[in-house]
DNA sequence: ATTCTGCACTATTTCTACAAGAGTGCAAAA
DNA sequence: TTTTGCACTCTTGTAGAAATAGTGCAGAAT
């Protein structure tokens, strides 16, 4: 029943252009009165939609802030997804570079991305992230979902990563990603760096920072 | 005027007798009634200490029941902690090896047993934290509190390290040790390996996994 | 001289009951 | 097929009172 927050290309569909102004009537809410601010029967009022409508396209008000779907599930990626069930397949397949550490980066950005369907979404959930620290741990937690799928999906592929090393791995690429979300959290309003960009930099940091 | 928990070496000294004392009785009232199933007062009675001298040993509860120590300053060690001064001098010149890697992997292994004074109190350490989850978060904090001056120490060692790196650094040590805290916790009552033992395991997974 | 203790104090936390808002199920309307 | 209204449950916030955690200090005890 919830969509996936865009179809690529074309012009919007009713249902795309009901998302869109959901979302940006609940960040500009937010930016304006704070998270707790506002009601969901105001949202529904300022998007023109009913409040029982919201929850067909939401699952709940951090969502419609985040502007985010179900968090995705890599081992059985939704079909109406294509380009994720396209990635993953290409991961099981022995991934793009057949690098274990490279096709995982080349994944991890699918995954962060997904989250910003659009530029200017992105620029003003930093903004509600940054003046709203509660909803960082929100972000954790959906990354931290999401991560545990990607490394079930990774233990396909490496069938000799047992369960043990395969939780460590989830906390570590949680570790990056919350480091990620900080510094981007905190970057200058016209950097042009997205938030997989920042992963991805900090990724290779931390191999680095490990590398005996 | 808190102590360090315990002197190496020797018989015990009236201090450390009644230190114990404290820790053991805070111990077998946590795991019979739970964290929050006694009071101070009642703390103070089961180890014949007026309440007020609790807090001379200990500047908490939560502190009383881990067995802790106040968190150690790897940059400003405590001089009455000869051992954590010493292992940070070593650490200062270049380390015991001369690999980052390992050099930190021993810093760690001081920072980490310095809790577990001794091995019947990691025991019931376990037993507390496997029934308390919510103490799982204050030892957390705390190594987070510890791997912060640690990555400074570290800092002052590789100036090429900068502070977001550093940063980063904490996180990914953090994320190590919370891993190693979870397998320890749940680890079978005969299973000798200290949590440090464990912490170094993880470590080395971690380079591993990372590993390009 | 140092540590312990009682006491008076402040600061958190907990509890209760209640209100407000979040989130769900369903059937009729659009 | 999607939207909506409505009745419902469940979680969270609030306010005030009680319990408990934690502090400062001066005198007693060792």
């Amino acid at each position: 029943m919830l969509p996936c927050p865009f179809s690529p290309g074309g012009p919007l569909t009713k249902r795309e252009q009901t998302w869109l102004r959901i979302v940006r009537a609940a960040q500009a809410l937010c930016l304006d009165r704070g998270f707790d601010g506002f009601t969901l029967d105001e949202l529904a009022e300022a998007s023109d939609v009913s409040r029982r409508t919201l929850f067909n396209y939401f699952p709940s008000k951090v969502d419609a802030v985040l502007g985010g779907g179900e968090t995705p599930d890599l081992l059985h990626p939704d079909p109406r997804q294509p380009h994720l069930v396209e990635a993953t397949e290409l991961f099981r397949r022995g991934g793009p570079h057949g690098r274990l550490l490279e096709d995982l980066t080349a994944l991890s950005r699918v995954l962060v991305d997904g989250a910003h369907p659009d530029r200017s979404l992105a620029r003003s959930q930093r903004a509600i992230l940054f003046a709203t620290p509660r909803l960082l741990g929100e972000v954790h937690e959906r990354f931290l979902a999401a991560a545990g799928t990607l490394v079930a999906l990774v233990r396909e592929r490496e069938p000799e990563l047992d369960e043990g090393r395969g939780r460590l791995f989830v906390r570590l690429l949680v570790a990056v990603f919350d480091n990620a979300v900080e510094t981007w959290v905190e970057q200058p309003d016209d950097d042009p760096r997205t938030l997989a960009d920042v992963f991805e930099t900090h990724l290779e940091d931390a191999v680095h920072l490990l590398h005996p």
